[in-house]
DNA sequence: GTGAAAGCGCTAACAG
DNA sequence: CTGTTAGCGCTTTCAC
């Protein structure tokens, strides 16, 4: 088995002669101790079936002395094949995105796949810039979050030719897939329980992400159409949170509002609403009602319970990996629009 | 200006010359379009100052036209920087985790890294395994949450010899660098108010992480010191929760708890307790007094408003990648450990 | 079952 | 200012 060692190999071994312990370590380095070439050293770790047992042996131990850790920026360059799935959220530290990309991220790991995640900030303009310059990084695929982005941003991704999967939304005409549920159908569900449960007076208080935004128009119109008067709207920007809901209950107080039912577009600005209520010493749902979204862990714990409209995150993760991993198989996106639905949860606020 | 090409500029060539878009597009193939050589493209990318302003136009105008996006990954594995930097925290759905890691993220990135964001599920072990799959992406950094590791977690990290940064807790003998707070210290801290405040019962509820319970210890310790009797002690497994707090409160009530103060790990638990309170109709802080721990955003917003421990977790975030950022740029770890302290945040609930 | 050769697309000296 | 040369550490044929 007589052994070429290249001016490379050369190298190698006088830098891991002088020193053995984990950095600098490659496969020949593995490869030379263990009496192989760096190849086989490959071959064991990547189709240990191709090598013979007392070889992989060898390897193992090989690896075990030197701390050898493999460098997947090389094995990506040569593989054409980064095992990276970048992945897009509005926020981060918004509970509603994170469970789905929780979900989505063990789904993913398991099948072996690394997941680069970013936060847009709810910006499009932002949302390109991260997606310029994760391509850079050869994602194998990507995952948005809804169906909204820049020409740039879909023609990017269009070109660099990479399985993308859009969550949370739905639309006809997809970059690739998309994984979600129809806001529009939601926000006259809602409407439709409004008007079934006798409430005359309604008002809504939407976060600016366009999603909510869309479902606060159609519940709006839907309820116009009925014959309802005048929606009072309170239209937040930035994220949602406990506070926005208390500011914006005694906004729409102060405007005359009362004895009615409000649609907010998050639990979080539901929960404000409660709050404020209490505080306020106002009887829910008698005096005011509350209807939120999204159905977060504390939605049935909040005093009364709220009603909401329950979207089932996990899943939407679930189904976001499964649907990235079947185009990860290269098995053509055939069904390229998955809705998830979403229920409404009839609890005691409303 | 002779070029030669080789066989793989040939191969390029007619790759190329086939279809033109994004995908395909190397820095030679740019360089072909614009007529210069790789090496130049190269250059007019990261340092066009060493590039004239004819050329870098020539440049410019072809990677337009073919649509280029670099490849980070053969850059990385040239450089043998990755501009990488691996953060691992216990939970990514808790805000507390996300907040400081949105600060850490966005420090981070204007420096030009990328964050690699994996969730270790409060696991050692799952930490380790996390560590040793990212160190095959050659991360430039590390950041870790807390100062306890398994030894093959910090052995791993030793021999990668990569900076790394812990947050959240401080100790003699962080891996590299640590930035956080005593949490011995706040534990005693809020015992001595609790003190001062007259409360002669007192409780303690607390989630499962390490940090928690050393808080609790101590509190607990520093009250028996000073003649108070049997704290009763409810200790929660998995993450803490809204309704875990309720559900606290419950338990301890049923266990004859009552008129004192019960310190919570977390101010999702002390909310909990708060709305359990409510439900029962016992007066906050008359009847059952509550101090949280980290005031997040609601902190401020429940009913009434929650005493609890301040932790600047923005300024946690900011002063991590600050440290991250100076031993990236080769600065010895001159200061090993940086305390950011904690504040007292007295308001209404206790 | 194992190895040699040829890159993956880029950066890092070193010339000129 | 620009080009040549030599890899980075690995995977992928293709032989044997």
């Amino acid at each position: 088995m007589g052994r070429v060692l290249s001016k490379r190999n050369e190298k190698t071994r006088s830098a891991s002669t002088a020193q053995e312990s984990g950095a600098g370590v490659t496969m020949e380095t593995v490869g030379r101790i263990a009496g192989v070439s760096q190849v086989t050293v490959s071959r064991a770790l990547n189709h240990p079936d191709k090598v013979s047992a007392e070889t992989l042996r060898k390897i193992q131990e090989a690896i075990r002395l030197t701390g050898y850790v493999p460098n997947l920026t090389a094995a990506s360059l040569a593989s054409r094949r980064t095992r990276l799935i970048a992945a897009l959220v509005p926020s981060i530290t918004n509970i509603v995105y994170s469970t789905l990309i929780q979900r989505f991220v063990v789904a993913i790991r398991a099948a072996g796949y690394q997941v680069l995640l970013s936060e847009t900030g709810f910006s499009q303009d932002e949302e390109y810039k991260l997606v310029s310059a994760l391509l850079s990084r050869r994602p194998d695929g990507v995952l948005l979050t809804g169906v909204h982005h820049s020409s740039d941003c879909r023609r990017a991704l269009l070109g660099a030719q990479v399985p993308t999967v859009e969550v949370w939304d739905i639309t006809e005409t997809p970059i690739d897939v998309c994984v979600g549920f129809s806001h529009t159908d939601a926000g006259r569900a809602v409407a439709d329980f409004v008007r079934r449960s006798g409430y005359m007076n309604t008002a809504a208080v939407a976060a600016g992400d366009e999603r909510a935004l869309r479902r606060m128009a159609v519940f709006r119109d839907t309820l116009l159409e009925h014959g309802y008067k005048t929606i009072p709207e309170v239209r937040l920007a930035g994220a949602a949170s406990i506070k926005c809901g208390r500011e914006s209950l005694a906004q729409l107080i102060n405007d005359g509002f009362h004895d009615g039912v409000i649609f907010c577009s998050s639990d979080l600005l539901a929960h404000g609403i409660l709050i404020e209520a209490q505080a306020r010493g106002l009887s829910v749902p008698d005096e005011i009602a509350v209807i939120g979204f999204g159905d977060q862990d504390f939605a049935a714990q909040t005093f009364p319970a709220l009603t909401t409209v329950r979207v089932d995150r996990e899943k939407l993760g679930q189904y976001a990996a499964d649907a990235m991993l079947r185009r990860l198989s290269g098995e053509p996106a055939d069904q390229r629009q998955i809705d998830i639905g979403f229920d409404i949860i009839v609890r005691n606020s409303a």
